[in-house]
DNA sequence: CCGTATCCGGGTGGATACTG
DNA sequence: CAGTATCCACCCGGATACGG
């Protein structure tokens, strides 16, 4: 099961899964932060297929407001998910895309979106009976 | 309340990466939001190698306070990731097991996982980077 | 077109104390 | 051991207005 790894005492690594775990300063959970928000996976789901602009991602995500967008995108690019590319057209323009790292992570979040999908009734199934017994 | 299924007003499912997104009631988010919460993905990953007990749980995460630890383990069972086994034994103790939809979601998540470890190192010279320019 | 600035309500989560 | 209850600080995110 979970054992503690003796190495260092005060560091709380625990095997979990095959995988050393940091309970202290955990990377999952670092990384986590940035996808976990409300608008952040669903931000780089819309520029796997390409690079868009400001104004297109706000038409492809209607609820969106301004401000979310603008800050959604800043995280993302802050952590090295996307880059932003001015046009000094007129009016200027402002470009998305991914970066390397951020199409590497569509692999695992590919596999989430699908497992979503798959189980999302019976989630939403799960979730209606144990309100229905509370 | 709730719009109804079908014609609303403009068609809010978008093919992203292969993949029918539906931007107004999109089951992707409603899956984050079970995952993405401070320690819901970690409590997932903390039964991954068997069940464990309350008491079990809050050593694994020291970090955790028993409010959140009562509240994620509540809101995992409400959504069918994990059950809950009282044994009415002197003092009492509780089980948590992960289900099979709890077990599942495990492919998914340890994919994520391991993106993480692989890559967490590149996000943090991105966001050092990031910080230095700003 | 692409943002920033400001205000503010509600939810999240920590600390603490108490129960069966 | 396995919780509940209560209070409260903080931050997320929506609404709105303004600027380059």
């Amino acid at each position: 099961m979970n054992k503690t790894t003796g190495a260092v005492k005060g560091k709380r690594v625990v095997m979990v899964c095959g995988v050393p775990m940091d309970m202290a300063n955990c990377p999952v959970r670092d990384v986590m932060d940035n996808i976990g928000g409300k608008w952040n996976s669903l931000m780089i789901l819309s520029l796997a297929d390409g690079p868009l602009r400001f104004s297109q991602l706000r038409r492809l995500i209607p609820d969106i407001s301004q401000r979310m967008l603008t800050q959604t995108l800043r995280d993302l690019q802050r952590d090295g998910y996307l880059s932003r590319t001015v046009y000094p057209t007129q009016p200027p323009s402002v470009e998305y895309r991914l970066t390397d790292l951020g199409r590497s992570f569509l692999v695992p979040l590919k596999l989430f979106v699908d497992w979503s999908l798959q189980n999302h009734d019976a989630i939403r199934k799960a979730r209606a009976e144990y309100d229905q017994v509370a």
